[in-house]
DNA sequence: CATGAATGAGAATTCATTCAT
DNA sequence: TATGAATGAATTCTCATTCAT
């Protein structure tokens, strides 16, 4: 992309590599904007300035390539406020550190590109029902993990009340991104920063009625 | 379905109303079963028994077909709890009815057809984007509405406490159905009933430990 | 190919037999030149003046086009012997009619047309054994089938002495066609019309050695 | 197959010998059991354990490879009863040996193997005319003229009462393999070992009727 | 000499859509 | 109105062959 095929460059990272790079940057970019479907192989290589047996090569069918481009962009998107979530096991500002991560997780799944990604995914569900589950032990499970965890931290000492730690990140996830992932997924405009300052904040709130130190409960030691 | 193919019938409803009727059962079961793309005319107009040539004077393309596929079926679901969200502002006993409530709506929005349907809508939001929205007004955000009117009654009644209806709505829909939902769109398989009883518990006391009358709080006259 | 395709061919025939025989036509011609594997169905589809889903909806695929080919090809060789075969049962001149069906026979087994098939045949046997084993049972065993016959009826009248009517119908066939039948198979040039003579008249002789009434001996009454 | 890979070996007869040896066998073996086409350069290569442009360096393209293939396979069958033929012309059981020498002509041509080089060259003689020709004289007309110099030497001892030499080869040829190699090209399932003896036995009384010395006739000195 | 990677051309097959009847 | 038949355009994937190293 910014490298000139150089010989140098070759050293570097091998023709051949910068040749799947550059099918798997013009096949995510296609199917992100375009459906499984609609995107064809054909494109794809006319995208990538390779040929199409290229792609075959490095990608076998259609269909693996599809996969190896969901979870790499995911892996890509990654799970940016998990630091956020360690740090929460030993916050000292319980109630605020939770409408920052809420913020950064709901501005995370709404990215339009997590949107597309997500839509990709579920619309796809039935054909290659292998690959929506991995998404959703990669995604949703595993930053609901994040959240027990965190929760069950929090609650050890003493700073939340929490008997249920998976039921408890559900719950904070879903207040938080429920609807405005529903909505985005339909493609129902973007709500403005301040709908989702207030979103956050209307979670925080009714997850900590339910989860925070009765009023007047003194923390432990 | 009900109406025998006699003649007497073809009066009453005309060959051609009956033979749309089959396209769209044959094209409805089809697109559930196999997806937008992968359903073909060909299939449809074989399913119905009908001529391709029919198909299209009914319903001049394949994305019209579908559309009026989608709509009818949400149509059909329909809204089976709205009765119960009504029953809700007058009722007797708010936390035993929001439990039931919450039963039908997890229940409803997880049923396998209603789950495909909206893998079908999701998967296609990007090419057809009005499509996805229309769905999202008349499912989410209707059933959206009725709750948020339900729950201002309750909090003029004295029986909640709701400063702000549709966001206790939002809230307590996705406390119901939030995981369970993105989980059936990933295709995790179904939880228990006991798992779901204990969502619906889980769900309602999160719910009224925000939104409910603080505890020794007298109910208003 | 004749019949302009004007409406009233069409009500003789049908617009769509007609473009059935078209492919029909052009696909035997070009998988006799090339072969099957060198015989596109684009090819087929141009070669007809028609388009390609016109090709598959009358043959589903190109085997099945191929096998009907080969059949079809087969059944217009036909048998043109085959009333020879059953007049030597009744014939006053043995000898002469032998002759003379040797010389059918070397004839009919040696067109290009009918090499060129046998080619085809042979050549797909490994991948398509079902078609070799129908073409040899509707060609040379039945072929077969018929001289043993005959002989069965020479051997009745005394104008043979047959044992085996199989055998010795076998033995004439391989005297008579075998080795042009070789030689042909490989593209070996043709035999003048003298040479053919000659074998006829060597063949007919040795199956008579074998065959014929011992000299001197009466036939009986 | 029989010299290891080490270094010393290599001196003797090069790794690329031996490499070019490699890509013969595997050629030779996919050649065989899937035909030319469907046969691809990158499943020999592979089963060579080979680079692609190595195959290329030895045999320059598809179509040579196939050739030096089969002329070298039918090498490798050679003729293992021209022995017999040879010793033939100082038979002194002339029809035994003729019953024997017939047999293993009969074996020979209808191992699966032989027969399907014999399917190979003759599906491709369209294409490759020529090697089909070198096929024929290497094969079927070598074998011929092996026989008839067998017979011109037995006619001029006066076992046998040959005119034609070359006729009489063609005649014994065809009355031992004829029908047994037509079936087995069409696939038609193996006779039994009773039926082939039947076959040569047969065979052997026919050729004898018509070349054999008359009864009563005395041998000459 | 040997290789991993690349390619241009073309294969079979299918689709949404529209005539001609 | 309803249909059987037709079509142009695409689709996925493969092959024989050749660079660049």
């Amino acid at each position: 992309m910014h490298t000139p095929p150089s010989p140098a460059a070759d050293r570097e990272d091998g023709r051949s590599a910068r040749k799947r790079q550059a099918v798997m940057r013009a096949a995510t970019e296609l199917f992100l904007a375009r459906g499984y479907q609609a995107t064809s192989m054909d494109d794809i290589a006319a995208a990538a300035a390779v040929s199409k047996p290229t792609v075959y090569r490095h990608f076998t069918d259609k269909e693996r390539l599809f996969v190896a481009i969901v979870l790499d962009t995911l892996d890509r998107i990654g799970d940016p406020f998990r630091d956020q979530v360690h740090a929460l096991a030993t916050s000292a500002a319980v109630e605020a550190d939770l409408r920052a991560l809420a913020g950064s997780y709901l501005e995370t799944v709404t990215r339009p590109e997590v949107i597309r990604l997500r839509r990709l995914v579920v619309g796809e569900a039935g054909r290659l029902p292998e690959l929506a589950r991995a998404y959703h032990e990669r995604a949703a499970a595993r930053t609901l993990a994040s959240l027990a965890e965190g929760f069950a931290g929090l609650d050890r000492r003493g700073a939340l009340r929490v008997d249920d730690p998976a039921g408890a990140a559900a719950h904070f996830a879903f207040l938080v991104i429920g609807p405005a992932l529903d909505a985005a997924l339909f493609g129902v405009p973007d709500a403005t920063d301040a709908d989702r300052a207030a979103t956050v904040e209307a979670a925080v709130r009714v997850f900590l009625a339910a989860y925070g130190r009765a009023p007047g409960t003194p923390a432990p030691a």
